[in-house]
DNA sequence: TCGATTTATATGATTTTTCATATTTCTGAC
DNA sequence: GTCAGAAATATGAAAAATCATATAAATCGA
């Protein structure tokens, strides 16, 4: 247990404790997405479209947090699997809509109830007053962090 | 501005918003380390090596949130380019001990007081109130994470 | 002390991810 | 309308990450 005492650099610096907490705290979570035969990255859009269908690809890729091309790529992969489907945008032809197929959005929105109920069993294991804050705090960070940033 | 509004299930997960400040809150200090030639992940090895030089590759892996076999493989490069050094350890000749080179040391040290820097423009960019709060919140969100937890 | 097990690291093969750039379509200035 | 530039997506080639497993060294029991 008594491994090298941690009054170091990383172990309170800002950005390791949120890649860390993301990373452990998504740890479970993401087995259980494996375990259905999907990726990290496949069920980030797939909880995209629950919340808003038909989203184009450039914006689910901002969303889910990763490059446009690789989003490509994984909208392939689930269509090819029969998860989504592309369809082209009427006004803007260059616009690909990804849209949940019927398997599609019957799986993601199991996996949204699987996520809101592990969510809730990690937000119980908080105390009252932590759990009350943290996603205050993170939604704080965010919005400070879309702003235009003023120094370097 | 007035994207689809936000309230979603995506935009008040958890794990989004984990997974988003981490990212977003790294993205400007990780483009700084790539402006230095180096990756995130050889950043990580030298950071965990200034707090304590000579660190197992299986700890060092644990610490920087990356597998073993990454890990042994970015020790590689990072030998090469001559930031650190690999050493046998004398005890146990399984272990190989990842040492800093005087370059690596220069370095690191050189990136952790940006970090630093960086950090502290961060949380002066939030109120007091989230400044305070954020490391003590994340820390317990790990802690509670860290135990062996009972359901599933 | 022998053998079985576990631990630490390395490595080959495969799959992902990234990077740069091509292609198509749209927009705005003229 | 035409042209220059921007925006959305796709794609080839290269780099990186993963997975399974090999190798080597330690530990634990009988």
């Amino acid at each position: 247990m008594t491994e090298t005492r941690d009054d170091t650099f990383v172990s309170g610096y800002l950005l390791y404790l949120l890649a860390a907490s993301s990373e452990e705290a998504s740890a479970q979570f993401h087995d259980h997405i494996r375990a259905q035969g999907l990726r990290v990255p496949e069920w980030r859009v797939l909880a995209c479209l629950v919340d808003n269908d038909a989203m184009m690809i450039t914006r689910l890729a901002k969303l889910s947090l990763m490059e446009q091309s690789r989003m490509t790529r994984i909208v392939d992969q689930m269509d090819a699997r029969g998860l989504v489907t592309r369809v082209a945008d009427a006004k803007d032809k260059r616009r690909v809509r990804v849209r949940l197929t019927d398997d599609g959005r019957a799986l993601a929105e199991s996996l949204v109830a699987s996520a809101r109920a592990h969510e809730a069993r990690l937000l119980s294991a908080l105390a009252d007053t932590d759990a009350a804050r943290i996603k205050g705090v993170l939604r704080t960070l965010l919005d400070v962090l879309d702003r235009p940033a003023e120094g370097a």
